[in-house]
DNA sequence: CCGTGGAGTGAGAACGTTCTCGGAGTGGCC
DNA sequence: GGCCACTCCGAGAACGTTCTCACTCCACGG
């Protein structure tokens, strides 16, 4: 029963245990190593009894392969995020890395910068940017710190590494998708305002509206959040010439405005107004929201991040930088469809 | 522009640079260190220009402060955990500490004892338990590191430290009020079978029920997840003698089960059928569900969790084990009115 | 003038690993 | 028998910090 947290059992106590060496014992763990068959077994098995296991800070400051991976993620509060967190914490477990996860802080900013400091003191492999917005002055940190950086789900515009998908294609394929459902004055919601992802989106919804003559609305709700989407719908719908269908950045701000329109305007969704949302979270396909979304590939994006992440750790080869790009897919559901409508109004409503 | 991450600049160059001793300029960055104001200002001038930073390993080696904080969720797909992650996560880096967060991998267990070893390895101040399952066998590993435990919403039922709220207490005043609103056949839907928070939850419900002389109905749900409450509740409200209310052992059941019941089998909720989760998430209050619960008091139990973290971390004192059990309170919504039924039924269910 | 004490500094030992180097033993081959 | 290759092991130097101890100033009191 150990009363004080008396400094864990070290490969320096296991050799004295077993009359070896500190370098024999150290080979017991190394895969490739010089070590006789038997005495591996010897050492494995009195390490196992003891419960050694070598220490991580130690065996990272010599290797200088810490096998810590940085994950800065701004709001977990995204649906969006907690599926792409948990499943890169497994496949980041797979790769026998553990993962330090770094929130960045509502509003100030300043601590998000002191945050990535506090990480890149552990020396990570590399830092993965879920987050929205990074001030660029972290990005220099990463730099100077020579730790390999890489975005997901946002593309800094600059020769960083970053894996994304087809926002732009997505937002204009909704867009085009609302208007052949028969939209006429068609809105866009957007979320953060400095991301690329909202920038991405707006840009495709705007294409389109160009590409159609058609004048686009929208309303900068400021947040990827329910509320704000809420919020947005309702100074849309409550204004003059109220839109007839709206394309929001995202899902969450899709079920916040959906669901203002529903519950407090009174319109039907769809019927009176058409909602589309982006990513397909969870609640997207949710019977009660139905929401017609475009899917990220999600599976494709981790998969591609993996790619990039192996050569990190392996310490074998420099991050392969650039941008990557992956096609997601229209997923089309009730909340922009047409069967409320009678087949003449339809027809009318589409020429 | 470093082409090979060679090495980063470490406190020997910062010393070479500045022509002091390598322990000199390791007492500019501490604080109370005996140093000259104008040298220590020096240091901290040179320091931030060439960009160093004390590297957290070698420190936390010498220190046995390493200041991780190690987290171990199971599913961040239940809405309920990402939320607490956030704040906790904000609370952390607010004390200047890190998290390492681990998952705990579906279903196997196996992988979640690996996961948590891995862990140990970098040595954390201490381990956060936010899953509703973690084998015996890893508490039993991270009591032999030492390495103190703080069981979130569970209570593993030893002499371990645990932070959890009234579930008994909550299921049974749900259950209550789903009687007094005219339910005659409540069941439960279970979530995941061995964690402590299911079965307190259940045994609240029978509690109830006995006291009151009623049959109980109950259906395993297995996991808390939307899928896991969709099924349970067709499994229910399809067998014989359907239920008119259900409690379920978590809002992500519950909204699961009010949907499957909705949309599935066209009941209406309420009307036809009562439903009632646990935890108040965010998506319980959306006007969509609108789903009566029990809230977790969330901001009160991160708090113990902090007023326990801070000897931990201040490295002064044990942590204090014990239970902490905490009041949540009922938030009644739309999903349990009787506004549907006239008066008089009311009156006449009431005795 | 000496001793004392405090403030500031430097040298070097830790911390727990991995890695490099050299050496001991064994066996095979000419 | 000499040489070589091969397998395995041990000693000791790193890694980048913090901590302890001793040392040098300088001021001050006696």
């Amino acid at each position: 029963m150990p009363d004080r947290p008396a400094s864990r059992i070290t490969i320096k106590d296991l050799a004295r245990e077993l009359g070896m060496s500190v370098a024999t014992v150290a080979r017991a763990f190394h895969e490739g190593a010089a070590i006789a068959a038997e005495t591996r077994a010897l050492v494995l098995k009195r390490a196992a009894a003891l419960g050694y296991q070598p220490n991580a800070l130690a065996r990272g400051m010599i290797t200088r392969r810490t096998r810590i991976v940085g994950v800065v993620a701004s709001d977990l509060h995204n649906p969006f995020y907690p599926d792409v967190l948990a499943r890169l914490s497994e496949a980041l477990q797979q790769a026998g890395c553990n993962m330090m996860l770094v929130t960045g802080g509502g509003g100030t900013g300043g601590g998000e910068a002191a945050a990535l400091r506090l990480l890149l003191s552990y020396r990570p492999e590399c830092v993965l940017i879920l987050a929205t917005t990074l001030s660029s002055a972290g990005a220099e940190a990463c730099a100077a710190a020579g730790t390999p950086l890489l975005y997901l789900n946002r593309f800094p515009g600059a020769a960083a590494a970053a894996i994304v998908c087809d926002n732009a294609e997505g937002a204009a394929a909704l867009t085009r998708h609302l208007l052949d459902q028969g939209a006429r004055r068609p809105a866009f919601i957007g979320g953060l305002a400095d991301s690329s992802t909202q920038s991405e989106r707006r840009a495709g919804f705007l294409a389109v509206c160009a590409e159609r003559g058609i004048l686009p609305r929208e309303h900068p709700a400021g947040a990827f959040s329910y509320e704000a989407g809420h919020a947005a719908a309702l100074a849309l719908l409550q204004g003059g010439q109220p839109p007839d269908a709206l394309l929001c950045a995202s899902d969450i701000l899709a079920i916040g405005a959906l669901e203002a329109a529903r519950h407090v305007l009174g319109l039907r969704v769809p019927g009176d107004l058409l909602v589309a949302g982006f990513d397909d979270i969870p609640p997207a396909a949710w019977p009660s929201h139905d929401l017609t979304t475009w899917r990220q590939p999600l599976d494709a994006m981790l998969a591609a991040a993996l790619d990039w992440l192996a050569p990190v750790l392996a310490g074998i080869a420099p991050p392969p930088p650039g941008l990557t790009r992956l096609p997601g897919r229209l997923v089309a559901r009730g909340s922009t469809a047409t069967t409320t409508r009678t087949e003449e109004e339809q027809a009318c409503q589409l020429h």
